[in-house]
DNA sequence: CTCAACCATGTTATATTATTACATAACGTT
DNA sequence: AACGTTATGTAATAATATAACATGGTTGAG
């Protein structure tokens, strides 16, 4: 079990949560968000989002610990991703990363790492906001 | 001042701690380290930690919460950074990004975002460990 | 079946990271 | 000197994350 599907039951109300919200979720605010379904302390979300993260079913956006759904479906496999994210309106947008993960996978190689995974935080203005 | 050179007391002992370890320090383990030079509390290393950072001096690895001086020059200008970061023997290791920067600020372009800067953190194993 | 191993869950407490808020001092300009 | 601005000092607290231990369910070997 647990290697790709089959949530377990708090897996399952956490990955909800992320997946209704418009914007990146933070660890405490997906606790308050979940109370009425009886999660009730920090270790049982932050051991849902470990999970959900190995998964590839969530990335965390290392700038502003907080969690995403996964946008795209290549994450599932590479473990990368890279994202965008506006300084004015804060949107967060996952890139879909097939180009960038092969030409940053050969740039590893280059540099002579053996490479398993990435992330990838673009600061800016999105369309909206330039 | 404080537009380039200049630094501060507090920010020249900080910047002093980092540049002397071998590793990515945390904020609470630079503060241990500079108390015998008169700074007390967090605030003062964490107002110093931003504007070396701001300055391009040192780089936050976001995935550790934890800071490093900047390795290269480039970085003074372009506020980007990108990372190897060894999951056995924990090495980080800045990456000459002129290359990659090229790159990613063409692809930034491409998705339509007015692109100020990048963290870019690969995890993997550095030569030693492969 | 039964018990042992494993995994998910629940709960309390605590550790770690970061900021707020306010007071004081130093500095440059006029 | 009087003022605005920036740097500093300090105490308190907020926000993020983990440790440690207890309980409960499922499964599969014997
Ligand atoms: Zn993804
Ligand atoms: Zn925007
Ligand atoms: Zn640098
Ligand atoms: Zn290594």
């Amino acid at each position: 079990m647990q290697r790709q599907q089959n949530l377990t039951k708090n897996q399952k109300i956490v990955l909800d949560v992320i997946e209704k919200s418009t914007e990146p979720l933070k660890a405490y605010s997906i606790l308050s968000n979940v109370k009425k379904k009886g999660i009730n302390a920090p270790p049982q979300v932050y051991r849902a989002l470990d999970k959900l993260v190995d998964m590839g079913k969530i990335h965390k956006i290392e700038s502003k610990n907080a969690f995403v759904a996964c946008q795209n479906s290549n994450c599932k496999v590479s473990k990368a991703a890279a994202f965008s994210i506006c300084e004015s309106c804060e949107e967060v947008t996952e890139i879909d990363n097939s180009k960038i993960s092969k030409y940053l996978s050969s740039f590893a190689d280059k540099i002579g790492m053996k490479y398993k995974k990435y992330n990838l935080e673009f600061f800016g203005l999105c369309k909206k906001c330039k």
